[in-house]
DNA sequence: AGCCCCTTTCACGGGATCTTCACGCCTCGA
DNA sequence: TCGAGGCGTGAAGATCCCGTGAAAGGGGCT
């Protein structure tokens, strides 16, 4: 069925998700060092990773890193209260999303279940897409709200891009800046928050109870929509 | 059967592509330098062309550029930068589509699937068509306004064309520069404003309220007529 | 050569867009 | 409890882009 992989240097940890995880179905496998991650992760080719970051061997963007190299499967990043840095440098490395330690089992289960529903095959170029009254038109270069064609600036619509085309998963400061605003960017951030802002207000989001962008302190922003994948 | 052209000159990543797509029946040729590619492009006349940005020898731009030059086969950018500048830059010289790696190869392969069914069925654009009281004949080079003959100039020909037979896209200054004046243009804007407005001009078509050519700020320009499929 | 038409180039507002700054609020940690 | 940093908000200045009008080049035809 389902196979996880756990990466985890702690065995206790590997034992508590090990028996959560295949009480709700999934076929586990457990590892305790980062070469182990990349070997598994390409011999077993598991359907999700939840990979911890404080391992002995590899730093844990490496392993990331070098697992990208060869598969975009889901990689859930376990980290530590105090280890924010670390925590965007990993998701900066292609990880989708993180759980801080200590985590509610629900939780994790919740987001590995988001994740994997993500990743499942099906609809890469989907030349159009439908979250609730939004509908983009990425061939056209189209919006619509409601029906009305939205007026985006340029810089607008392609950091709508970036959202929508990458839902439910962790966007960071610098991986967003880098996106829209080309290589050469990655502190700006006042540039995201001006350009959230203009979304949001054009697509009539509320910053306090967001539908569409979440916003993720100090790390990046989330598009939340659900694709209502309507067609024709 | 079908024939891929695989370019990277990474020795790894073509043996991963070799391997994925022979599984899926492919006949697949691998070369590592831009030159190798255009010549393969050339001798092999594959079906698809798989091309990697980052070569050594050539900027992958300007391998499209020149494969473009004598065959339209459906090329797919491989690409670790993810900008949106490069990949413009990449779909404005020719490519028709573009994959940030590393990437899922069930993702490619459903997107070079699309790239070679697009390529395959000809659907010579209607010989004719009608826009309201606009009225083309390709074939004869022949525009009427309410039946009167519009007397156009081979430049205004071209940028209606352009736009005529791409309804609803939206074209970008640099793929209509190219496209009307030619590879070696992309920042004249100033000859698209002049043409446009001789356009609209000649049309009927108001700038600040279009019924045709809708200027989009900063990106490109996008005809918006719909085709009234009017038969004699 | 002279003329005409087409192409290319320049200059000028006006408006939209991008960039930057300042302020208040909230959360988190000392 | 207080200070620092991050975020949302609002706004202002600089910059870019477009439409408009017009004026030089340039090539072909008479």
């Amino acid at each position: 069925m389902n196979r996880v992989l756990v990466v985890d240097d702690e065995p206790q940890i590997r034992r508590a998700l090990r028996t959560s995880l295949e009480a709700h179905g999934y076929e586990v496998q457990t590892v305790g060092t980062g070469e182990e991650a990349v070997i598994g992760a390409a011999e077993s080719a598991p359907e999700l990773m939840l990979l911890d970051l404080g391992l002995p061997d590899l730093d844990g963007t490496e392993v990331i890193r070098r697992v990208r190299g060869f598969t975009e499967l889901p990689i859930i990043v376990l980290s530590v209260r105090d280890a924010q840095q670390d925590k965007v440098a990993a998701l900066d490395a292609g990880a989708d999303d993180y759980v801080t330690k200590p985590f509610a089992m629900e939780e994790l289960l919740a987001r590995a279940r988001a994740a994997m529903r993500r990743a499942q095959p099906g609809e890469p170029p989907a030349p159009t897409m439908r979250f609730g009254a939004l509908e983009m038109d990425l061939g056209r270069r189209l919006v619509l709200l409601e029906g009305e064609t939205l007026r985006l600036t340029p810089t607008e619509y392609q950091l709508l891009e970036a959202f929508a085309t990458h839902p439910g998963k962790l966007l960071t400061h610098q991986w967003l800046l880098r996106k829209v605003w080309g290589q050469g960017y990655g502190t700006e951030t006042t540039y995201l928050r001006t350009y959230v802002r203009a979304l949001r207000k054009k697509l009539g989001d509320d910053a306090q109870a967001p539908q569409l962008i979440v916003t993720e302190p100090g790390v990046g922003y989330r598009w939340i929509a659900e694709s209502t994948d309507a067609e024709s």
